[in-house]
DNA sequence: AATAAGCCCAACCGCCGATAA
DNA sequence: GTTATCGGCGGTTGGGCTTAT
């Protein structure tokens, strides 16, 4: 049996909200709260819209000290450091930024910050590139011209100063087909490296990877697994209670001595080395087959499609793991963890909003 | 000035897990 | 144990606005 609608659906009003639909709703909820029933709420207040889209209307648009437009740096950083971490996780990213909405943030990235890095990404990635080859096709550096930056050891990357120290991290478990990294912790250190961290065995020998970031928000995740879900959780190799990557001793404002360059390019930069995920519209960062065709005097270079997930998956190595972890309950419970801590400090016990 | 193309974002859609009946 | 309902989430869409031609 399908699941009956929540409303109906020929009586209900869609598209932009009018101002009057906007004063109604918001007066109701600021004097009763919502009742804890969003649905029977439009009848209440004699709107006809359904109760998800006055939910939507609320949390996106009317709840106060809610911000539009205008993302600071940090909130670029803070954004990009928890997507390269959790993925399109948009709820939990914006229990981190006050006043930002997932939906907000959720556009900002798909129509601007995902952009912006994949466009100077792809310049400066088609300059290096043409100048490696142009390399190993014997030119010498000084026939290359100089628009055509040739990368330098990609493995003096050790620490990077623009990242701090950063928090304890648990490794990232496996997560088939998530987009987060996946079974290669090679990766996972290669970025973390990159992004500042370093590495400890601990007592079974497994490396721990100790990452302290500076956003300034306070996230002690403890992931204590839920009852219901505990049996698809890791119990071996993933210990429950850690913290993601954040720890609110550090500010993103803070800048150590001999720190420079912006966040944008550090993030980008930090691609070059590291086998990535899938991070939604940035496939480009798995790279793109150039080839340079010297033909008599012009060189032409091409550039293929970049891989998806699957290829790329399958050249590292991704395999069933029969302790495969379900992401989705792994993932839930990280959300639980947020939000819970964020309800404990901020919720609004009437409305149950922030 | 007119039109096309691209961008932005509010809102919708459909799915999922939790929970009440 | 099953079904219905709800809240919440991420993905997608469509229309208005801006910019380019």
């Amino acid at each position: 049996m399908g699941r009956a609608p929540c409303c109906d659906k020929a009586n209900v009003k869609k598209g932009p909200w009018a101002p009057e639909e906007d004063a109604k709703l918001k007066a109701y909820i600021e004097e009763h709260g919502t009742g804890g029933n969003w649905i029977a709420l439009p009848q209440k207040i004699g709107l006809k819209r359904c109760g998800k889209s006055c939910r939507l209307r609320w949390l996106n648009y009317l709840r106060p000290n809610i911000k539009h437009g205008g993302f600071s740096e940090e909130e670029d950083h803070i954004i990009c450091s928890l997507y390269v971490s959790i993925g399109s996780r948009w709820s939990i990213i914006a229990a981190q930024l006050p006043g930002r909405t997932d939906n907000d943030i959720k556009n900002y990235w798909n129509t601007r910050l995902k952009k912006k890095l994949l466009g100077k990404h792809r310049k400066d990635q088609l300059s290096r590139r043409k100048g490696e080859l142009l390399l190993r096709k014997g030119r010498s550096p000084s026939e290359i011209p100089s628009s055509i930056v040739v990368s330098g050891n990609e493995n003096n990357n050790s620490q990077d100063p623009y990242w701090p120290e950063l928090p304890v991290m648990q490794p990232v478990p496996f997560m088939n087909k998530d987009p987060c990294f996946v079974n290669d912790h090679t990766s996972i250190r290669k970025l973390l490296v990159k992004l500042g961290g370093n590495f400890s065995p601990d007592d079974n020998g497994n490396q721990s990877i100790n990452m302290v970031s500076h956003l300034p928000i306070d996230t002690s995740i403890n992931l204590q697994p839920s009852p219901h879900n505990d049996e698809n959780l890791i119990t071996s190799s993933m210990p429950v209670s850690s913290s993601l990557l954040v720890d609110n001793k550090y500010n993103i404002l803070s800048t150590q001595e001999g720190q420079t360059g912006s966040f944008s390019s550090v993030f980008e930069e930090m691609y070059y080395s590291t086998n990535p995920p899938k991070l939604d519209g940035l496939e480009f960062l798995y790279g793109e087959v150039c080839e340079i065709n010297t033909s008599g005097s012009s060189s032409v270079i091409t550039c293929g499609d970049s891989m998806d997930w699957g290829e790329m998956s399958s050249l590292m190595g991704t395999t069933t793991n029969t302790n495969a972890i379900n992401s989705s309950n792994y993932q839930r419970s990280l959300q639980q963890g947020v939000l819970q801590q964020d309800c404990a400090h901020d919720e609004d016990p009437n409305t149950g909003f922030i």
